[in-house]
DNA sequence: GTGGTCTAGACCACC
DNA sequence: GTGGTCTAGACCACG
């Protein structure tokens, strides 16, 4: 008979597992309000991912009011 | 700092677990050669897929040259 | 001298003007509540962008909570 | 219906618009063999760009062996 | 060297 | 054939 044991299931995809390490982290307190994240590119090197993937993860902690970018800076903890 | 530790990456998917399960099954014998292979429908509720994703995991064995589908009957181990 | 009348300014991104017109057009019925909108395929192939382009444009009427995506189906404008 | 209509594609960038102007002023005479050019600064006011913007201008010219900088002095039409 | 945008493909799961 | 995700680059404006 075939094996019948549950498949393993798909992860949380990489942008949203790098989003979750990154709440954490500011949770942590390792980033406090103001605070310059990792770029971007600091991010796909990391992570070995592409930049659209690195940047999913930062637009999903933008669109929660957790951080924001300044073009051309970095992003950054959301102030107060 | 963020966890800098590698990512959890995607397992195989679904379609390919399915269909190496079926090898497996197969070459252990537990299917000879003209044997009947649970259906289309039954894969779905073992696994928890979509009929679509079990239709894969069977379209990649027959495309290997191991079973052939008898349509409206079912899909078979290849005899010789 | 050279001539120090204004640049020719960029315009909103492609994107934007996409979502721009979605949301003219529902808003001026076109689109009802519950209707399924134009796929991500065909705004491709209506505006000449590639799907990622398309795609944030739909996003960001989703993040204003009017149309909402149903994965395998397509885009739906937002009843109630 | 969407409107289906072709999208604003974006102009010439700023950078470019601005090496024109100045190749046309040098090609009118209006910067004969030798002469400086605006400053960096005079272009970044004139346009309301950013300095790296009247910068990449200046540089796009150099590269096309039309005018030269002199560091600390400025950008003058190439001689001979 | 930063973020903002775009291209032109790809594989996946599901309908 | 639909949306969800990802790759591996690219050009731009700005600091």
């Amino acid at each position: 008979m075939i094996d019948p044991g549950p498949l393993e299931r798909p992860k949380d995809p990489p942008w949203r597992q790098i989003a979750d390490r990154l709440r954490d982290a500011i949770a942590k307190g390792a980033y406090p309000s103001g605070a310059k994240l990792p770029s971007e590119k600091t991010l796909c090197e990391t992570y070995g991912v592409a930049r659209m993937t690195a940047r999913r993860a930062l637009e999903n902690l933008r669109d929660d009011g957790v951080i924001e970018s300044r073009p051309g800076i970095g992003w950054f903890v959301r102030e107060g």
